[in-house]
DNA sequence: CGGATTTGACCCGCGC
DNA sequence: GCGCGGGTCAAATCCG
């Protein structure tokens, strides 16, 4: 009879080494379940006792204390997820009395130490309740800290977006109060700044924004570009205005070509400048996701045309373009293309915000890409802003996440990666992929170790971020076919209550760092796997499983 | 036949 | 100025 009283918790988890406090049901490696049964924590015996069959640790209720005759081992299972091995051979908590059945031939001394060891149970049992008590205020707590936290940072990016823009009014007013907008082209414009590009502001939000956007109105790129050039924004960042050029010059045709209502959007434009505006911008964040994938293209809900295909350097692969077809004139594109070095990783990068209502089955992700693009303006203010903004993010998620998301503030384009492949990124990164970010200036969060992208600018994780996608990235069967290891998810177990929470989360909150923080939280709460009746699972007309894949 | 895809050409920015 | 590379266009082609 073993009369080890060492309490040996065993868990079948490593939850509990990923603040387990603050989740909501695994706490110190105990899954909270109010049922315990103890019927398996008493060491077999030839001897009948009276036994606690069950064991209400948590319930504010008195345990359940029934007689019966059992045998099993020193364990208590929990939701077949945690066993606590006490080592005990428990008899009835109230041994001694009338209502136990002891053995005559136990002695005094076994029943005073049985005795003892129902009281050190018993206070296990309270110190438990109060640790899960503290769990529960703790896990308040942070909610609270973090909505305050997200409500302060958007009010700060608000004010200083706001700031921002009275500079740029003043400016623009003070240095070119007469400029004839539109009655210049862009050549005209080089030669008037003896052929230098003036740096402009990345954002232009507010009563300037009046200017139409040169994406929505070819007619007007001109003008709108030469505004920007105007602009004399205290920020100096070449590539932002080259690459505003670019976009010009890639906007205007398609406004023309493909986007015919286009028009009541910029008859609009008057009223929502910054609507406009952010739009334009938006075009400039993109949102990079990695994930295995076999299938030619992740489902995301949307449809999607392609609208054509490179071979990029460095990459064997070819790079396949897409734009969104759920309306005309739709300004949202990905980009499509399998790691050079590992190819059933399928990188995809979505660029701008939808101008339509969406279906469900893409809410997820639209609201992502949109909510990572406002936010990597956010992080696109004057450097110090732009860090310190860029660290918001990161630290509005890292408190709950690992590793595995990554933002790249610098240009040419702002880009939020998440990584959805591996656990360890250095090994899961591309020498493609680490190419590019090389040319990049960054700067690094810290991560857990080993956890971090040496290569990478911002680092954070989000290997959960299947479900914030709200895509059904457990269920290949349906859609896309893409292929998320559960040995590369660290939380394999995501319950579909938790997937709508962090998806509502997202969908609910524009901005991304509050949406992400708070999808991720509640994902690191855990649960079990979606089983791929994701909102994700719409149907998505043109877009999956074609033969034309680039690198397929 | 209409819509989607393919693919070569083109444009533009950038670096040398 | 030239070449390279990324991104897009649009005619040709494919497909249901």
């Amino acid at each position: 009879m073993d009369k080890g009283w060492g309490l040996t918790l065993e868990t079948s988890s490593s939850n509990s080494d990923r603040a387990g406090f603050f989740k909501s049901k695994p706490v110190f490696g105990f899954n909270l379940s109010p049922k315990y049964n103890a019927g398996e924590m008493f060491s077999s015996s030839d001897e009948k006792r009276s036994i606690v069959n069950e064991v209400d640790f948590f319930s504010d209720k008195k345990p359940i204390v029934k007689k019966e005759n059992s045998q099993g081992d020193n364990s208590i299972r929990t939701d077949d997820q945690f066993v606590v091995n006490t080592g005990l051979q428990l008899v009835t908590a109230n041994a001694g009395s009338d209502q136990s059945t002891v053995d005559d031939g136990v002695s005094s001394e076994v029943l005073e130490d049985k005795r003892a060891k129902i009281q050190q149970l018993a206070q296990l049992q309270i110190e438990l309740e109060r640790m899960n008590s503290e769990n529960q205020r703790l896990k308040g707590m942070l909610t609270q800290v973090n909505s305050s936290y997200s409500a302060l940072q958007m009010h700060l990016v608000t004010l200083m977006q706001q700031q921002q823009q009275q500079q740029l009014n003043s400016k623009t007013e003070n240095t070119h109060p007469h400029e004839v907008v539109g009655s210049k082209t862009d050549e005209e414009k080089k030669k008037e700044n003896n052929g230098t590009i003036v740096p402009r502001q990345f954002m232009e939000l507010g009563p300037s924004g009046s200017k139409v956007d040169p994406m929505d109105e070819p007619s007007h790129s001109h003008s709108s570009s030469e505004e920007r050039t105007l602009s004399g924004s205290p920020r100096t960042n070449m590539e932002l205005v080259s690459r505003d050029k670019a976009i010009n010059r890639e906007e205007s045709p398609e406004s023309e070509s493909w986007a015919p209502n286009k028009a009541p959007k910029l008859m609009n434009s008057s009223s929502k400048p910054v609507e406009q505006s952010t739009e334009a911008t938006m075009r400039k964040a993109r949102v990079s996701v990695r994930a295995r994938s076999e299938a030619p293209m992740i489902s995301d809900g949307c449809q999607w045309r392609k609208y054509g295909q490179k071979m990029a350097k460095g990459n064997p692969c070819p790079r396949a373009y897409y734009r969104c077809t759920m309306a005309v004139g739709c300004p949202v594109r990905k980009q499509v293309q399998r790691c050079a070095d590992d190819r059933t990783i399928l990188i995809t990068t979505y660029e701008g915000t939808h101008n339509h209502p969406l279906p469900p089955a893409a809410m997820a992700m639209a609201s992502t890409t949109s909510a990572a693009a406002n936010m990597l303006l956010s992080g696109s203010m004057p450097s110090a802003d732009g860090l310190m903004n860029t660290n918001f993010l990161a630290r509005a998620m890292l408190p709950c996440s690992s590793n595995m998301a990554t933002i790249s503030a610098s240009a040419p384009f702002p880009t939020v990666t998440l990584d959805l492949t591996a656990q360890n990124p250095n090994a899961a990164l591309p020498n493609y992929h680490q190419r590019i970010n090389q040319a990049n200036p960054h700067f690094q969060f810290p991560l857990p170790a080993g956890l971090n992208h040496p290569n990478f600018a911002a680092s954070m994780s989000a290997p959960q971020m299947p479900h914030i996608m709200g895509q059904p990235l457990y269920n290949q069967s349906k859609f896309s076919g893409l292929q998320i290891s559960q040995d590369n998810i660290h939380h394999p177990s995501i319950s579909h209550d938790t997937l709508s929470a962090a998806t509502a989360a997202i969908t609910a909150d524009p901005n991304f760092t509050a949406a992400l923080a708070a999808a991720i939280s509640s994902i690191i709460g855990g649960s079990h796997p979606n089983n791929g009746n994701s909102p994700m699972s719409g149907p998505s007309s043109n877009n999956n499983n074609t033969s034309s894949f680039p690198g397929n």
